[in-house]
DNA sequence: AATTAATGATAGTATTACTATCATTTTAAA
DNA sequence: TTTAAAATGATAGTAATACTATCATTAATT
């Protein structure tokens, strides 16, 4: 019943689609909930296993280690991200206008969207947050993304930077800009919470208005 | 014989100061050596052992653990480009020549600066490129923030705001910003050697000219 | 010369990150 | 409906990691 969205990743990051069944798509829902609860770092294989009753063994049937599913989790959440911005501005023509609602697109995806059931896309978002860096910072970055396993960060970031040149098309830095408007948006909502100092945006009560601003103003600046 | 510089670090980040004897000179001196050569996860206390002729134990009476030895090296070099931003902009009071001093200083920091000999600076920025976002990416940031264990960051941000408000008293973001650059710098050398796709940037044999342009562009743009 | 501090040597433990094997259950095909 | 195939569970085991503890030795200090 309803919508059904399934997105496709590139089958490098697993071992078998864990989207197609029921103990596949239970690792995905879990190791959100436990990533978002331990951190990356003391989350397990182990621990994943006992909660959703299962062995390691099964989880490592569909996922090589927990970097690989980390990967995973943060390409699903660009897909997703690129997804609500391609129902978001179907009939937009303006470029500027189409950036304003990217940029609200991702800063407040995890709102109020239409979503999987097995996945929580506010606990999703908080990941890539908070451990997201972690997955492109690797010694084998460059043989992982040779096989295309950052693919959907890019492909984004690709998307962007078209309307960035759309708007400016003689502007230097499509890309970096493109870029840096995620990465500022996951940094200053982490500054916010954890390192205040380092940041003029403050979050009250999940409000990320603050920092849609903030990138507006520096998008309209940049561009001009 | 010589100028010889140390740098003071809060002492929660040792259990004893390392730049006191010559083992733990040595353990920096070889951690950072290491952990550029095997990257973060894959390095340990046990190889770093190895390497000096030491033992574990012996490194354990220095850093509670690999995350505090990081956290160490992370300020270590942010107060060591406070340093050489302090001597560069010594007799500069134009805001705007002094913000374009500082970019120069912690984009091409590690290139042609005094050192100190037991640290490579070039490859401990190396180092905060790609392993410096895992020093604060922790489930434990709000209490080792508390402790002060980022102080180095947070002050070299502060003086950089500084400067910032300084050119435009208007500017909304001045601290926002200040880390933007930072983390800018950082990421889009890191791109560009590894995820070319990502930014606009090209590094060709070491020259990071032009991040220093791009950052300079941005601030012009954004505080005209 | 005596005392203290720093380091080395060695051993041991709990946890992690897997791999392998076989039994059982579920699903799909004939 | 039976049969084969695929998926999962149960269990065991291994090498490496991240430590901690203890005692011996060497170096520095008083």
């Amino acid at each position: 019943m309803g919508v059904e969205i399934k997105i496709s990743l590139n089958g490098g990051l697993y071992l078998k689609e864990p989207q197609d069944s029921k103990l596949g798509r239970n690792i995905i829902m879990n190791s959100i909930l436990l990533i978002d609860e331990f951190g990356f770092e003391s989350f397990t294989f182990k621990k994943l296993a006992q909660k959703i009753n299962s062995t390691e063994a099964s989880i490592y049937r569909y996922f090589e280690n927990k970097h690989m599913l980390l990967l995973f989790l943060v390409n699903w959440y660009w897909e997703w991200v690129s997804y609500l911005i391609k129902i978001n501005t179907l009939n937009v023509s303006n470029p500027k206008f189409k950036l304003r609602i990217i940029i609200h697109s991702f800063v407040s995806a995890p709102k109020d969207n239409p979503g999987v059931n097995y996945v929580n896309e506010s606990k999703l978002h908080d990941i890539v947050i908070s451990e997201g860096a972690k997955a492109y910072h690797t010694k084998d970055v460059d043989s992982e993304n040779s096989k295309g396993l950052f693919g959907s960060y890019k492909s984004l970031a690709n998307n962007v930077s078209k309307v960035i040149s759309e708007i400016n098309p003689h502007f230097k830095y499509p890309f970096a800009l493109a870029t840096n408007l995620f990465e500022m948006s996951n940094n200053h909502i982490y500054f916010a919470k954890h390192l205040p100092k380092l940041t003029d945006i403050s979050i009250v009560e999940d409000d990320f208005g603050e920092v849609e601003n903030m990138l507006n103003f520096f998008v309209d600046k940049l561009l001009s």
